[in-house]
DNA sequence: GTTCTGACTAGGA
DNA sequence: CTCCTAGCCAGAA
């Protein structure tokens, strides 16, 4: 069956289809795990784009907000990036700690005990197919 | 079409 | 360690 183009475009406007992407690729990454932005971006196959990431998820809607584990995407540096004024640092760090991804050395998160390797080969094709 | 922006990042000072 | 820079990119204006 064939969708029906006026749809597609509609969504199209309401939300990019890099930014769709992001968000469908952040909603796989595990409980107690984290991901960088640049990672997400390998992940769609768009190993330079961490900057576009970024933008994305500052884009997030707030009614995804609670679909979409946002608080799990970190820079590569283990820190929050997040400055913004709606979901606070503080905010994304408490929840980090509520899923048991602990802050070291004050306010960094060590990548190589968190960060989240990917989604299996199969599982890989399945998020494939949700894009 | 062009220009500007920013939840990025690796590398140099 | 911190600070600054250039390169990068999708999206909005």
């Amino acid at each position: 069956m064939k969708a029906a183009p006026g749809g597609a475009r509609q969504r199209d406007r309401l939300q990019p289809k890099f930014a769709r992407a992001v968000y469908a690729v952040v909603r796989h990454v595990p409980r107690g795990t984290v991901v960088t932005y640049g990672q997400v971006a390998a992940m769609l196959g768009h190993p330079r784009a961490a900057r576009a990431v970024g933008t994305a998820l500052s884009r997030l809607p707030r009614s995804l907000a609670t679909r979409v584990p946002w608080q799990r995407v970190i820079n590569s540096a283990g820190k929050i990036s997040y400055k913004g004024d709606f979901f606070r640092p503080e905010i994304q760090r408490r929840l980090l700690e509520a899923e048991g991804v602990l802050f070291s050395d004050g306010e960094r998160v060590n990548l190589k005990k968190y960060r989240w390797a990917g989604p299996s080969r199969e599982k890989r094709v399945r998020l494939k197919v949700e894009l």
